[in-house]
RNA sequence: GGCAUUGUGGCCGAGUGGCUAGGCAGAGCUCUGCAAAAGCUUGUACAGCGGUUCGAAUCCGCUCGAUGCCUCCA
């Protein structure tokens, strides 16, 4: 039996704006597709909280038994400057402005964003496709909306009618929008522009003789819209209707508002059942953006070069810190937060590491199974990451009061415990205790034991210089001693 | 200007009609040779103004602020 049968989980569906309960569509199996990064420039610190909200979410899907199959693209082509008739690809302007080969360029990004997801403890996607290795499967899909009378051709381009379209259907259902009060908001933009309406959407765009990113087409050499991609290899890979679309806020309109329409227009259906949106990460108070020097790279945080934080924060901190806050909330980085953040996860791992030792006894003075249910509880309730957490330094009081004789555990329940722990804490959250590999060195921990029996020997003889003269060296070098009921543990910082 | 989200104690951040969220910081105590660590105790917070209600931080309205989208952005 699997967990997902007695684990109710609900989510928040961004469609309906109503909690509901999960049900995939097929039993056991999940399909889900978030909108990846287009790769014309470093990962931002942005990107990385929603990539790693939906690596929480792949997680627990999984944790609760589900098959997932989560697909992850890239978009490596068609992504525009603008919609307008000279926007300029993303990528290609890059390729230009840097003098590289536009594959170069998508090379050294998708590099660099797997780098820092790895870092950050993120797992792999099942599938992580291409646009560019998808023009066939894009090129069919414009076709078929051809067909369907969802779009027309101008000058070698191909754009989606949006008012055609929102006659026998709805456009603007997910972000809450209605296309009249659109139009009414840019009638008097006039835009020069070879668009039936300004709300219609590139399909396929021309390629003039200088763009050096083109395909061969119906319609003549030209590349592919941006929103197409996501509708081709999620088609492609999760089938006409899957169970969770992911992406950022910011993609909500117009990008997954076009994805549907391109769907339904194509399938005559809905092609999503559940669509989740993780928030923004602000920067002390104000948006992230690169204009304003409001901005800071993952390795720059690693390193501690940069000109925002005090010091270094290492991956798993930050991963840590953005897990204490909910998916869907907007989440204020600062360095005061941050080394909050740093202080609760270095006390978190302590206890995890001491569960080990923890000593048993005939019976345990709290109950286990309630505990790790309300964790369930917290998961259950649209990821609530930040409830789970807080139910985590629960567990890290217990640890902390059996260790000290105030608290008892029976040999069961503390397997159960650290079980669970580590469940919740690995498995779940996807953090990554970085004492740890130290701690297990065999001959760090002979070495700091041999030091602590030395200093209790001078503490013995009230030689308290040389016993204060150990423990504060140690300090120094980041090893602190923990003088607890049973002697002397050590930790790291 | 339009649409959406949002405004919680010193800081971060859950909750969402009545019952302590949690972390960090601060104060007191216990333990300790002194510390640290750990434990215990401690915070009368919910932007403002009205309304609904026996009761609202939680629902409704208005005002003010913030954020996102409306051209590209996770």
């Amino acid at each position: 039996m699997s967990l997902y049968q007695t684990q109710k989980l609900k989510v928040y569906n961004s469609l309906t704006g109503e909690k509901e309960v999960f049900e995939p569509l097929s039993e056991g199996h999940v399909g889900m597709y978030v909108c990846g990064p287009t790769v014309y420039s470093n990962v931002h610190l942005g990107n990385c909280r929603t990539f790693m909200s939906f690596d929480m979410i792949f997680r627990y899907l999984k944790h609760l038994g589900y098959k997932v199959r989560y697909v992850r693209n890239i978009t490596d082509a068609g992504h525009l400057e603008n919609d307008a008739e000279d926007g300029e690809d993303k990528i290609a302007k890059k390729a230009r402005l840097e003098q590289l080969e536009p594959m170069e360029v998508v090379q050294q990004y998708t590099l660099d964003f797997h780098s820092i997801l790895q870092k950050f403890n993120l797992l792999p996607p099942s599938i992580e496709p291409t646009a560019t290795g998808h023009i066939i499967e894009q090129i069919e899909i414009i076709k078929n909306i051809l067909e369907k009378g969802f779009a027309y051709e101008i000058n070698g381009s191909v754009y989606f009618d949006v008012e055609k379209f929102n006659e026998t259907h709805e456009y603007g259902k997910l972000s809450g929008r209605k296309l009249e009060d659109m139009i009414a908001n840019t009638r008097e933009l006039a835009a020069q522009d070879e668009k039936k309406s300004p709300q219609d959407f590139a399909l396929w765009k021309k390629a003039e003789a200088q763009h050096i990113m083109r395909w061969p087409s119906p319609w003549g050499d030209g590349f592919p819209g941006w929103h197409l991609e996501c509708t081709a290899m999620s088609t492609k890979y999760l089938g006409e209707t899957f169970d969770i679309h992911g992406g950022g806020m910011d993609l909500k309109f117009p990008h997954h508002e076009c994805e549907i329409a391109q769907a339904e227009a194509c399938n005559g259906h809905a092609p999503v059942k559940y669509w989740l949106h993780a928030n923004m990460l602000t920067l002390n108070g104000k948006k992230m953006a690169k204009s304003t020097g409001n901005n800071i790279l993952p390795n720059e945080m690693f390193s501690g070069e940069n000109n925002i934080l005090s010091k270094p924060y290492t991956p798993s901190v930050v991963r840590f810190f953005m897990m204490q806050a909910h998916y869907t909330s907007i989440l204020d980085l600062s360095d005061e937060a941050l080394s909050a953040s740093e202080k609760g996860f270095q006390k978190l791992m302590d206890a995890i590491d001491s569960m080990e030792k923890l000593t048993t006894g005939p019976s345990s003075s709290f109950n286990v199974e309630e505990w790790k249910q309300k964790g369930y509880d917290a998961m259950n309730d649209d990821f609530n990451t930040p409830m789970l957490t807080a139910n985590l330094f629960e567990a890290v009081k217990r640890i902390n009061l059996i260790k000290e004789g105030k608290e008892t555990i029976t040999q069961k329940d503390k397997e159960l415990f650290i079980e669970t722990m580590h469940g919740f804490v690995f498995d779940i959250l996807g953090l990554e205790n970085q004492n740890s590999a130290m701690l297990n060195s065999d001959k760090l921990s002979s070495v700091v034991g041999l030091l602590i029996q030395l200093r209790n020997e001078a503490r013995a003889n009230k030689d308290f210089s040389t016993s204060d003269k150990i423990r504060d060296q140690l300090a120094a070098m980041g090893i602190q001693l923990n003088d607890g009921k049973d002697g002397t543990t050590f930790s790291l910082n």
